[in-house]
DNA sequence: CTCGATTGTCTAGCGCTGCTAGAATTTCGT
DNA sequence: ACGAAATTCTAGCAGCGCTAGACAATCGAG
């Protein structure tokens, strides 16, 4: 009955061509530089082909910012093994390509997190800060919250709460993790801004870590 | 010679009533709100006076930021004496008429500062915005940067440095400042953006400070 | 294979933004 | 009181997000 195969899968192309151009011009000159008008001339459709996709150009915003927040999750979760485990190379993802931090000898699995998500920070601030500067309508914090937001705060709970797996106090935990994530996203976006001395990076790390340790 | 100081003053004075219109439109409506001709529209002069005092919007913008800086730092100076001293009332400056933290029977300093620190970006999100979030061209952690950003550091710094004085490690002191101040910006961050569960701000300051202590 | 209907796309334009050139006005020194 | 200088305003430019209505391409039925 549906050959309409055809044009949903080209128009599901189209729509991932939308998000890719406009992570591309925000990642290469800022999320200013994507306009409606410049997004449609590079995919090569006119502007009223974006609202047929996206509501908006916060929509178009939005969509990146859950994409990052998955391939953070994923970063942190590569990242979270391979730290615990030696220190290897980070293979996949949005990662390869990356000259990605020391990797080094022995991380304690806290560090590892830490580390990997700082490097996705710093590998991709246009993202980033659609994740988290740019007011993007998405909620936190609640069960309403997407998946993928959800699942990026679960893996720096799960960093943390390796240590002392039953010794019970699981509300203690989310309430560290709050901090460390916080921690971690004043680092990055300090960091971004230029606001703190860029010779520090390691150092600053190290020091988080032994202190939430 | 020069009897120009009524309109030099005039001048300085409808300077001032710039910034604090914008800065009054941006607390309550966002900074969205804050376009050149409602601002031009509420000092009651048209557009280009603005361009006669400020280079363009940035500059207004950095402006707010600056006197931000100035009053963060007069903030956390005077919570810190007095909750090194028994945690009292705080009196004058930005902080009067809100209705600040607990102010606890006694707090640590560096609690104390962290707490005044929180209060204030909750207490003026859109000032706190356009000292951090706002991409302002105000240049940081160089000799270059303006004196009130310099203070607010200092005393972050002062707050943390009071136990060990004369240890010796000055160097990681600047560092454990940068820690200390990037885990109070993404949690003030965070928490503007409804990011953390609202009602566990005081037990995630606790635990911060336990941390660093 | 043809034709009407549906779907898809584009052109043109609205109200807004930050910003500015040049005219009109006010104020000043003589 | 008058010409010069400083100040302020009117009007407009280019670009923004977004949308209505005209146009073109594709589809299903006869």
């Amino acid at each position: 009955m549906p050959p309409h195969q055809r044009r949903d899968r080209q128009r599901a192309d189209r729509h991932r061509l939308i998000l890719a151009t406009a992570r591309q011009i925000a990642e290469t000159e800022g999320w200013d530089a994507v306009t409606t008008r410049r997004l449609a001339e590079a995919i090569e459709y006119s502007q009223p082909v974006l609202y047929s996709h996206f509501a908006g150009k916060d929509e178009i915003v939005a969509a990146v910012a859950l994409d990052g927040f998955a391939e953070l999750t994923e970063a942190l979760r590569t990242r979270s093994v391979a730290g615990a485990a030696a220190g290897g190379q980070v293979r996949g993802g949005q990662v390869r390509g990356d000259h990605v931090g020391g990797g080094r000898a022995s991380e304690s699995r806290l560090g590892a997190v830490a580390r990997a998500y700082l490097d996705f920070a710093a590998a991709h601030p246009a993202v980033y800060a659609a994740m988290f500067t740019l007011h993007t309508a998405l909620t936190f914090a609640t069960p309403q919250s997407p998946e993928p937001l959800r699942d990026a705060f679960g893996v720096l709970r799960d960093s943390l709460g390796e240590g002392d797996e039953d010794t019970g106090d699981e509300r203690d935990l989310e309430t560290r993790t709050e901090v460390f994530w916080a921690a971690l996203h004043g680092l990055a976006t300090l960091t971004a801004g230029h606001r703190l001395r860029p010779a520090q990076a390691d150092e600053r790390l190290d020091l988080l870590v032994a202190q939430l340790a």
